[in-house]
RNA sequence: GCGGGCGUAGCUCAAUGGCUAGAGCGUCAGCCUUCCAAGCUGAAUGUUGUGGGUUCGACUCCCAUCGCCCGCUCCA
């Protein structure tokens, strides 16, 4: 597998080999969807079988030596919307966003800050705009002086606390308002309401008050750039749907508005007292699903790294919350290991832990499992994310349905929410990962490349080749390939000579091709050639079944 | 959405504003071929993204529009 240019030369090779097309192609596609050809569904099938072979029907052998308890689960696509009120998806997938006009950097609005600083002398007009800021009746007593913008890329709304006296003090230190030293002190800085709103005291009390407000929620004053520093230069927060909606029923109006699921987790926590009733499981388990998922991206990139449609295989481990942690390491190894297992080069494989600030609003911590891409090389890309979500999806839906969600554990003789641990993959990511890993030129050969996909994953498992079109090699050839393709799926391939055979079955990666040749018919016996080294063995034409199944493993 | 780049055959690409828009590869047919012959011969495949404009004449210049690619943001 090599550099980034030559990922132009993959997506060429998906679409003239049948692996991968741009959807909608004849009326010019769409962007951020793709088609799987037959090849390309084949491929993703034989990664998806396996990955739902490996958790549900065997899943691995837990810490304490023994399997553990696995059921998988088809969620519905659509679900009914306050699920996604519920999740936060609602809000969270809802970012509006701002641009700079000078340095057309773009921030997420709730990631820019701005100070407003309320002190004595203001006018009425300001202090009753500034009153719903501050959650108060206007006419209140105080002024606002100030208009500050102040954040870093990357704060995140949590941050606020820690960043707001630094740029309190700034504002106040701009603006020569007020004895700065008064707010250096953090237990003089308290929290009013939510995030925003800070009262900093002096002995006498109350001094002035400042708020500090995401952009969403800064209309009206000049809107300077955190980056270039460019006075009010931000344009007027967009607001980006990063869920896709639909409607349910004939008639389109609000109440029938609905949501395409922008990951399939949810319909596993929906379900999770249905399981629980229905399946004699005990904490701890799990449950898996594999299923499409759709967001709204703003900028689909890099073929199907990052599509609109994407399909995730996702597993729920429901585990008591002091165990949580355990689990949480059991998995991250785990999962690791298995991407392992499919034959990826280790050195493009690796773990990487998410600082807590880059923390999605559900989870307590996450870890990817990460491939080096070609486009992203030499740094990597995420392939799965496993998440500690605590107890926050099912405390949610309890709140939100009103239906309990708590668990009577028998053995500890207390009832508790469960937490859950994550290991969320990307199928069609996994299936790019299979064709990047698996991209290999070689000038030596008359293909100039190569598919070096792992047997097990490789969508044609042999060629059925008869060396010429004559002397009864065809009709042997056709026989072979009748017995195996009840098994495999194999290509039965007659015409055209035995080199541009071979050279077309290279560029779909099958992994073997048996040849029948003049000495099948004396001694029943045909040449196996290996894809990866070229290089030939003479088996018995009786023995290539078993051949194949010893080489490709069993379910 | 903003900025930049690009749209010619299935794919990769040519073609000073001027003959019927070409080449290689792939595909298909025939031939050849007893293990790399992806060799030989031939065939099919284009509203040059779309619409307008400038011009005697536009793949080429201008405008608009659509789509794709790269960056910003988001994420499996």
């Amino acid at each position: 597998m090599a550099e980034a240019n030559t990922m132009d030369a993959l997506v060429a090779l998906c679409k003239r080999r049948g692996f991968i097309y741009p959807a909608s192609e004849i009326y010019g596609g769409i962007n951020g969807f793709w088609d799987y050809g037959p090849l390309g569904v084949q491929l993703k099938n034989n990664l998806r079988d396996h990955w739902w072979r490996s958790m549900v029907e065997c899943p691995p052998i837990g810490p304490d030596g023994h399997p553990l308890q696995m059921v998988g689960l088809d969620s519905s696509i659509i679900q009914n919307p306050n699920t996604w009120v519920a999740s936060g998806h609602v809000g969270g997938f809802n970012d509006p966003m701002v641009d700079c006009r000078e340095c057309k950097t773009r921030f997420r609005a709730d990631k820019v800050f701005y100070v407003y600083v309320f002190s004595e002398a203001c006018s009425r007009e300001i202090k009753d705009d500034m009153s719903i800021y501050l959650n108060r009746d206007p006419g209140c007593e105080g002024e606002v002086e100030i208009v500050l913008a102040a954040a870093a890329e990357g704060d995140s709304l949590e941050q606020a606390a820690d960043f707001a006296p630094e740029a309190i003090r700034q504002a106040a230190k701009n603006h020569n308002i007020g004895n700065f030293k008064k707010c250096e002190a953090p237990e003089e800085v308290s929290l009013l309401r939510g995030l925003g709103t800070f009262l900093l005291k002096d002995k006498n009390g109350l001094d002035f008050l400042t708020v500090v407000t995401p952009a969403t929620r800064a209309d009206g004053g000049p809107r300077p750039c955190p980056r270039c520093g460019a006075a009010d230069s931000l344009t007027e927060p967009r607001l980006f749907n990063l869920m896709f909606e639909t409607f349910v029923g004939a008639v389109k109006d609000e109440d029938a508005k609905a949501y395409l699921r922008p990951e399939t987790a949810q319909g596993i926590f929906l379900n999770f007292k249905n399981v629980l009733d229905t399946m004699r499981v005990k904490v701890p388990f799990g449950i898996a699903q594999i299923g499409k998922a759709f967001r709204n991206e703003v900028t689909p990139r890099n073929f199907v790294f990052r599509s609109r449609e994407f399909e995730q295989m996702e597993m729920e481990w429901f585990c008591p919350p002091d165990e949580a942690p355990k689990w949480y390491e059991f998995w991250k190894a785990e999962r690791m290991k298995w991407w392992r297992g499919l034959g990826i080069e280790p050195a493009n494989l690796r773990l990487r832990d998410h600082d807590k600030d880059e923390l999605a609003h559900y989870s307590d911590a996450c870890v990817d499992v990460e491939y080096k891409y070609p486009f992203t090389a030499p740094n990597f890309g995420e392939l799965e994310g496993i998440a500690h979500r605590g107890c926050f999806d099912l405390t949610r839906h309890q709140e939100h349905s009103k239906i309990k969600m708590d668990y009577f554990d028998p053995e500890r003789n207390e009832r508790y929410i469960p937490h859950v641990i994550e290991p969320a993959s990307g199928l069609t990511r996994g299936a790019l990962v299979l064709l990047c890993e698996a991209y290999t030129p070689d000038e030596s050969r008359p293909s100039k490349v190569f598919m070096k996909f792992h047997p097990k994953f490789a969508p044609v498992k042999a060629g059925v080749l008869p060396l010429v079109a004559k002397d009864g090699m065809p009709e042997i050839a056709e026989k072979l390939y009748l017995e195996l393709r009840e098994t495999f799926i194999v290509d039965l391939d007659i015409k055209q000579s035995i080199g541009k055979r071979y050279a077309r079955q290279d560029e779909i990666g099958t992994p073997y091709c048996f040849t029948i040749d003049g000495q099948t018919k004396e001694d029943d016996t045909v040449t196996v050639r290996y894809r990866d080294t070229l290089q030939q063995d003479r088996i018995a034409i009786s023995k290539v079944k078993d051949f194949l199944a010893e080489k490709i493993g069993g379910k």
